[in-house]
DNA sequence: ATTAGCACTCTCGATATGAGAGTGCTAATA
DNA sequence: TATTAGCACTCTCATATCGAGAGTGCTAAT
């Protein structure tokens, strides 16, 4: 689907309709369209360029005599050329300023990610009224920074982790032997010394092959480590933070309950979402996927747009607003953009 | 309201229409009870009785020639006089089974509070179908058993507190002088040396006594413990826990979407729901709230079945079922005993 | 005190009707 | 040849009408 498929006034009009039924949520006719874009010709005119973009795949009729909406593939092509691609920035100034201030904000909050994310998925669905997600950095991402053991009963430790990028994670571990402080303080002084600076999975790698190593012989202290290593880190790993299903549930969009039904479905058990933005994560820049585009089934009719951020080259995690089909791209992929761009700068 | 207003066929009527609402959510009528009910009289009868109840406000119609549908009124006499009250035990076996397992499976997680609330508001919402909330131990109920202080960056510093009851809170502080993990353990051993056993608030009002005490003179240690204590422990103090809300949405109860939106936005802000729960947490049983009775604006319409779980003779905090108004009130009532007495056990 | 019988009321689904919006097609026009 | 005016046609949507069904309240009989 290249751009030179359509002529110019085409085009003209594929963007007056897309836009206009983004806004209105309504069949948009030829009438319509002559009076509100001065494209200069009559409503016959247009009648005839939009039965052509009807042919091509790019609109439809919701019935015999009701204007026309956009299809997957309009929007698809509205986002690749249509746009305003590349000067999203001409966004309404309020937007600007509204993301502006809240991206300063954000560098404030600095190196505490668990709230950063809160912060980030709030700010997603409340300034874009859809669905803000926020995918944390993966294990296989994570820096290991140090992990602390605090004894809490004769066989609960508890564990706390630290990554360089600033995640906190705890986890309550029950432990067969009764260690004392000064054995937790000796195992992790080993973790720490040894495994500082790397990720998370590549210690887990690590430690694996040291036992295989040392089989026979090992250190009483190594087993030990990396027993609880392994407990201490095997956390949930199909959590990410979603905001906003309550806000998506005032667009007309979504006004009968099986709609809405099936997306917080989908949501609550997560792993659809999680492998679409996984798919995503690998991409550059910011990333549209348009309703039936989604591999997921259950997103089907939802679209999704998404942009990794980084820290310096690494991709760390994946940031999303997932909306209805005929959500405001341009807004939203100028939203996801900024604040992915802030999240990846407050790594430096 | 005693129980004495109603003579005994009259509540057997009562009794009648509230269950059978409350399984069929459709107003019932003078033939459908003598059918159903065998209380040996016509449907003539039951219409004279059932005219009866709607003069007293137990009843009502939602039109002149439809059955009849409980009030307000009607459900709080079905849940105080009717009821089944004091033999919920005798609910049906598959749903006795499933919390009995269930309670055992809470008791093996043992002491990780935050893993025991989210499977409870899961276990809540799941097994009956309304929403399940979990309002954790309040500060002021909450015994300090320890804090730590691990320093992240020269600024940076992330505190570990634990609680008796097994909370686990963490939180980044920026801290304006650069501490060393010395300072830090020497803050944290006065911490936990002066305080261990004492809750929350206490030591929070304790601090500030001491620091008056010493006005002048203080101990520039006192001072950075008393500082940093007070920003570790300011945690949000309006979370709670919750599931079910897309499980609710399911009850043809809610089959509009404006009732599914206030519902939404009333959880959302979380505040209203904290403030019912902080009432009813005083009390001593299972609470029930009903429809228009509840304080809370929002969630009029709404019914709240709710018991506290203590540690002792201490109530901790509150779990809750919360339904639509022809919730099943035997069987909440029965879940909601249940899970609290089981929480309250793994305390001891 | 209870009940059978009956007229009455109200909802709900099906059907009909007309206004309105928008189209496609044809023939005239620039 | 591309555009446009005009018009018949189609489809939706809101409204009105109608009858069946369910359930009541009342009255008179038991």
């Amino acid at each position: 689907m290249v751009i030179n498929m359509l002529d110019e006034r085409s085009k003209q009009v594929l963007r007056a309709v897309v836009q206009s039924y983004i806004n209105k949520l309504e069949p948009v006719g030829s009438r319509f369209v002559t009076k509100k874009y001065a494209l200069g010709c009559s409503p016959a005119t247009i009648r005839n360029i939009m039965a052509d973009l009807e042919d091509l795949g790019f609109l439809s009729q919701p019935h015999t005599s009701a204007g026309r909406v956009p299809t997957d593939k309009g929007y698809r092509f509205y986002v690749n050329f249509l746009g305003d691609a590349g000067n999203y920035g001409e966004q309404d100034a309020e937007l600007k300023d509204c993301i502006c201030r809240f991206t300063q904000r954000l560098e404030g909050i600095g190196s505490d990610l668990n709230g950063m994310f809160v912060e980030v998925t709030n700010a997603l669905s409340s300034m874009s009224n859809y669905i803000g997600v926020v995918m944390p950095p993966r294990p296989e991402s994570t820096t290991f920074n140090r992990i602390d053991f605090i004894r809490y009963k004769a066989d609960k430790v508890v564990a706390v982790l630290l990554t360089d990028e600033g995640v906190i994670k705890n986890k309550m571990l029950s432990v067969d032997a009764a260690f004392t402080q000064e054995d937790l303080n000796r195992i992790a002084g080993y973790l720490n010394s040894e495994y500082s600076g790397r990720t998370i999975d590549e210690i887990k790698s690590m430690l694996v092959k040291k036992m295989r190593q040392e089989k026979a012989a090992w250190d009483k202290l190594i087993t030990r480590a990396i027993k609880i290593y392994e407990e201490a880190t095997s956390f949930a790993e199909d959590d990410f933070f979603v905001s906003g299903l309550y806000d998506v549930m005032g667009l007309p969009d979504f006004s009968d309950m099986s709609r809405i039904r099936e997306i917080s479905r989908a949501i609550k058990d997560k792993h659809a979402i999680l492998k679409l933005l996984e798919e995503l994560s690998n991409a550059e820049g910011v990333q549209v996927v348009i309703g039936n585009e989604n591999p997921v089934e259950e997103l089907r009719g939802l679209s999704v747009v998404a942009s990794t951020y980084k820290e310096g080259e690494r991709p760390m995690g994946v940031i999303a607003l997932i909306g209805p089909t005929r959500m405001d791209y341009s807004k939203a992929i100028y939203m996801v953009d900024a604040i992915s761009k802030c999240i990846s700068r407050t790594f430096e």
